[in-house]
DNA sequence: TGACCTGGTCACACCGAGGTAACCGGAGAA
DNA sequence: TTCTCCGGTTACCTCGGTGTGACCAGGTCA
């Protein structure tokens, strides 16, 4: 009952529930090319809401995968960068990114598969 | 422009919205261990619901990821087990699931922290 | 006869993630 | 003076994922 499985999964739908959701891995991707600005991955992530942005790197921030630097400059200024965890994570992440990649298509065939079997009969 | 990271992302978002979900990986964990029938299943999670358990098989074999063998005996049974995508996906997974199992303190230090900080100005 | 097992489906309600848009404050530009 | 930029915050609304509970068919058991 408590095989490895069942702690591993519970650790990784508690990480999955942080990363998981719609930009945070978008914004850690984009932010492995190095410290960028708000405006700078907004632009460069033209889909998000400024609303989402904040709230994801918040996110982030609170889980310690990117630190916040604020210039008090004026205009003021204000640099997202991935810490060392965040940076840490990106070799697991790439591995199931590469897993995506390389299976993409399976799961599109096998999905076309499964629809033309069961959706015909709509 | 079309850096790995986009590319990967996107397949990446793509299979994270399908098994990024509450359930789906905790049901790959459960039938990693054999094949299993579907109150099996529902034992062996007990918090999920049956309707929840039929989308996400549902989904699952969608994706080509789990099978689904109907034995039409009496009362009907009804086997689900992972296919060999299913299987190749653990690897991908587990190793993001360990990233999950060794930080998952550094993350709540540093969710701890932050709540620290911010959170005593409400 | 009626309760219960099998594996589901369906209708309904809820809640929270996410989007939209307005607003802020301070400064420079037109 | 008004517009724009920067980095947000806030209120409001929508929409989809999820939970609840009823219902189904067919057979067995008490």
């Amino acid at each position: 009952m408590h095989d490895p499985n069942s702690f591993g999964c519970r650790a990784f739908t508690a990480v999955l529930q942080r990363i998981g959701d719609k930009w945070s891995l978008l914004i850690v991707s984009v932010l492995a090319e190095g410290p960028k600005r708000f405006n700078e991955l907004r632009r460069e992530i033209p889909s998000i809401s400024q609303r989402m942005l904040t709230l994801t790197l918040r996110g982030l921030e609170r889980d310690g995968l990117v630190s916040r630097t604020v210039t008090p400059s004026i205009p003021p200024r204000v640099d997202y960068e991935l810490t060392e965890l965040g940076q840490s994570l990106r070799k697991p992440v790439c591995a199931l990114a590469e897993w995506a990649m390389a299976n993409i298509d399976a799961i599109h065939t096998a999905q076309s598969r499964f629809d033309r079997a069961n959706g015909e009969k709509v």
